[in-house]
DNA sequence: TACTGATCCCGGTTGC
DNA sequence: TGCAACCGGGATCAG
């Protein structure tokens, strides 16, 4: 599952690699296609497949940057400025490659469903196993709003500032912590691996009301998810099930999570503990975490 | 108006 | 071995 650190691995690869090309055609798979048959946004959002090829044809390739969990394409054609915003969601993955062979595990090669041909003959493919990404093709950011709600990048200045706030407000007091630090417009980028993690690290129990924890701690917070998400950046990010970076390698942080997935607490020793908090499953340990 | 809950997008994995 | 239930990030929409 990619969070916040993966999609920056794949955008760290992916700049160098796609800037300055440009998009001589695409082509889209059997199975997107028929499902934007049936009327099914199967990965491409707001746009049926032939014209997202027409569209996309003759785009050269400016940029790549990350905004929270999102891929952000900038495009150029006719004067015109682009903007291509991929999200990974369960299991995509972007390639680089010459020829559709070079993408060496066949999970993800028999699920590759957009591919860009370049100008320079050489290929951009976005696979999917579980089709949960997408790929919305836009003007800027204001043409999609839930872009413009997410909150500041947490290696910002204000991401702080702007979690600590939230946190006091009617609508997050109540709720608890996990629930809050998921949200992507209170804190940009932190999924369920590095909410975990940083709670497991804060000594902080998942299903605390967020109004109920001190300023004091909710710093600490704060700053333990940047930490986490820091080192899993240095780390290449974590591959618990389909994350791979543009060259197909899996990265290592999944080695050095300590509460994520586990049986037991590394600390103290006893058996973890899992709620499902917000729809989905939190791990902690019951004698560290209050 | 603002928020909540349901629904949808899916195939790999798990458990019976 | 076969099959049904389960899982989940984000958008959208009904209420």
């Amino acid at each position: 599952m990619p969070e916040l650190p993966e999609v920056e691995g794949v955008v760290r690869s992916l700049a160098p690699a796609a800037s300055g090309r440009t998009i001589r055609d695409i082509a889209v798979s059997d199975t997107v296609i028929q499902s934007k048959s049936e009327a099914k946004e199967a990965i491409l959002k707001n746009i049926s497949a032939e014209e997202f090829a027409e569209r996309m044809r003759g785009m050269t390739i400016t940029d790549v940057t990350r905004r929270s969990k999102y891929i952000y394409f900038h495009l150029e054609k006719n004067g015109e400025t682009f903007l291509l915003v991929s999200h990974l969601g369960m299991s995509g993955a972007w390639f680089a490659v010459n020829d559709i062979d070079e993408v060496k595990e066949e999970k993800f090669r028999r699920h590759i469903h957009v591919i860009f041909g370049m100008e320079d003959g050489g290929l951009l493919a976005f696979a999917d196993i579980r089709r949960f990404g997408e790929l919305r093709l836009i003007g800027e950011e204001s043409d999609h709003p839930p872009l413009l709600a997410m909150a500041p990048e947490p290696f910002d200045e204000s991401a702080a500032g702007h979690f600590l706030s939230l946190c006091r407000t009617a609508k997050y007091a109540g709720k608890p912590i996990k629930e809050t630090i998921m949200d992507g417009k209170v804190i940009s980028g932190c999924g369920n691996i590095y909410a975990t993690e940083a709670l497991f690290r804060t000594g902080i129990h998942p299903v605390r009301k967020t109004g109920r924890i001190s300023m004091e701690r909710l710093e600490r917070l704060f700053a333990e998810i940047r930490q986490v998400l820091g080192e899993a950046i240095e780390a290449g990010g974590s591959s618990i099930s389909d994350y791979r970076n543009i060259n197909g390698e899996a990265g290592g942080m999944q080695n050095r999570l300590r509460m994520y997935g586990r049986k037991g607490c590394p600390d103290c020793g006893a058996e973890t503990k899992r709620v499902t908090i917000a729809g989905r499953t939190s791990v902690y340990c019951p004698k560290c975490q209050h």
